[in-house]
Parts: structure tokens; C-alpha cells; sequence
DNA sequence: CTAACTACCTGAACGC
DNA sequence: TGCGTTCAGGTAGTTA
């Protein structure tokens, strides 16, 4: 099976967030078996405790337990969840984690091992750096275009790699990057962005991940959501992945560059410095 | 503190 | 065929 190209970002976290709530929440956690990774801290003591809600922050799945815990879960690149009961299962050497529920069994698959597990007090993100200084939910009110505008202004890291830090916004990754800055003609590597195009890039970011969800997510070979389906987003795509193909915009060919050691996919022409 | 760099991890794709 | 190299990427850790 190919592995590469899956990355969940914010739309692929949501949909798979929308497929696991309803099989988590309200089930109980008998026993939790893991394999011994540099990313799972405590995950065993998810044990014995009770999933109240299964929540999205960027791209982090948060589990809330009851006793005042929180199961956080990050699918890194390879991660996906599935189920032993549901038809097809068969065993598989890349499940890391098992969560024995009391009317299923739930496995943590990751073949590349970028995923993340943790058992924290809730809300205590401490060893969570990314976590803990998160950016606003894109898609929520709290993501306000003049604030984003400050925070955009506030490094002088060129603007893609910035947006990578999730520090700006939360949830954006390579994928979404090169997409909302294509739309709102922004050149990656740009270190200052002014009001104007900051409220654009703002727009863009809130229209392309509102699309990708409604398309529950890109898959390219192996993102993939509990039940197994793939995400329709990537036909819809214009600047990853696409380069040397035209501009939609200007017929340009799409340039792609090395940007704070990510691909990273532009219109030379429409997204001018 | 910020910003830049590197490690982590694996399999696909590529070059010879 | 087979082997070696390069690439993909989010986050954490280290360094300047």
C-alpha cells in the first residue's frame, strides 16, 4: 500500500473527528496497549476512564474523560483509526496503539509514527508546545481578520512558513498553505503582509478549509476516514501538487520552491512579491 | 525571546 | 533485477 501524500490537516482531522465522535463518546475505556514511542506519553492511563466528548483544535483530536483527564491525539502523517469489529479488519503491523472499549476495539494505525498520543490533565498542554500556544479556530469567530493582520505582522518569518507554526491560525498545513495563498495572490515568501491582503489571505483560508470539509478532506494514496473512504478534495486542488501545470488565473506554470524545507507550489505571475 | 536548522520515520519513486 | 538515493511532511528539540 502507498504511503506518502496522505497528511491530514484540518478538514481531514474534522472528518475523521465527525466519523469517531459518535463511536467514542459515551464508551468506556477498558484497558489501552501501546508500543513503546518517543510521541505517547501516559497513554495508558486513558484506562478505565469514560470518552464524555471528542472535540477538534486545529489539527488535534481531544478526548474528554471523565476524572478530569484529556486523551490527546495527533494523526502526525500516517495516522488513522479503525475498528475490529467493522467488516474487512484484519490484523495489520503498523497498528500502534489499541484502546479495548466495552463494545468494540479501537487501533491507532501510523506507519510513518509522526502521530501522537497523550494523556494530560485537561487543558494542561504543558508538554504540548504547538498545543498550548495554538492559533484561533479558523472557521470560528474567535479567527478575526484584523487580529490575524497584527499576528501576520508580528514575525518576520516569510508568511507560508509562519502559517506552518499554527501560531497565526491553527490547522493549516502544506496542503492548505499553498492553496489559500495561491487564492488570495500572496507570495509565500513574503515577510510583510499589509491589512488588505492580510483580510484576503484571512478569506481564503476560512473558504478553502470550509470546501475541503464539505469534501471531507484530500486523500492522495492513503489518507483515509474510519470508515475507509477518501476524501474528495483533491480534484479540486490548484497549487499543490500542481506544479509546471498553468495558473488557472494566468496560465503561468505553477513554480515549485524549497521554503522553510517544505515544497511549496506558487504562480510566479499572480502571486508577485 | 525569535528564527533557523535538524531529527524523527517509512515506503514510494527514481537513477543507474 | 537490485541496490542506493531522494523525497514527503508536522512537530519537537537544538542551536545561534
Amino acid at each position: 500500500m502507498a504511503e506518502n501524500g496522505a497528511v491530514p490537516e484540518l478538514p481531514e482531522v474534522e472528518s475523521v473527528r465527525r466519523q469517531l465522535a459518535p463511536r467514542l463518546e459515551g464508551r468506556r475505556i477498558l484497558s489501552v496497549t501501546a508500543t513503546p514511542q518517543l510521541r505517547f506519553h501516559h497513554v495508558e492511563a486513558a484506562a478505565h476512564h469514560t470518552v464524555a466528548s471528542l472535540r477538534r483544535r486545529g489539527k488535534y483530536l481531544l478526548g474528554e474523560l471523565d476524572g478530569g483527564l484529556e486523551l490527546v491525539m495527533h494523526l502526525g502523517m500516517t495516522g488513522s483509526f479503525r475498528f475490529r469489529g467493522d467488516p474487512g479488519w484484519t490484523p495489520d503491523t503498523y497498528v500502534r496503539a489499541t484502546f479495548e472499549l466495552d463494545d468494540d476495539v479501537m487501533e491507532f494505525r501510523d506507519v510513518r509514527r509522526f502521530g501522537s498520543l497523550a494523556v494530560v490533565p485537561a487543558g494542561d498542554y504543558r508538554g504540548l508546545a504547538t498545543l498550548a500556544s495554538l492559533g484561533p479556530e479558523p472557521l470560528s469567530d474567535e479567527f478575526d481578520p484584523s487580529v490575524f493582520h497584527r499576528d501576520l505582522q508580528r514575525s518576520s518569518m516569510a508568511v507560508k512558513p509562519w502559517l506552518l507554526t499554527q501560531r497565526p491560525v491553527a490547522g493549516i498545513g502544506n496542503i492548505y498553505a499553498d492553496e489559500a495563498l495561491w487564492r488570495a495572490r500572496i507570495n509565500p515568501h513574503a515577510r510583510s503582509v499589509g491589512p488588505a491582503r492580510a483580510r484576503a489571505l484571512w478569506q481564503a483560508i476560512r473558504e478553502v478549509l470550509f470546501e475541503a470539509i464539505e469534501r471531507e478532506g484530500t486523500t492522495f494514496r492513503d489518507y483515509r476516514m474510519v470508515n475507509g473512504e477518501s476524501g474528495r478534495n483533491a480534484p479540486f486542488l490548484v497549487a499543490y501538487g500542481q506544479a509546471g501545470r498553468p495558473c488557472p488565473r494566468c496560465g503561468t506554470p505553477l513554480r515549485k520552491v524549497t521554503l522553510g524545507g517544505r515544497g511549496t507550489t506558487y504562480c510566479p505571475t499572480c502571486q508577485r512579491r
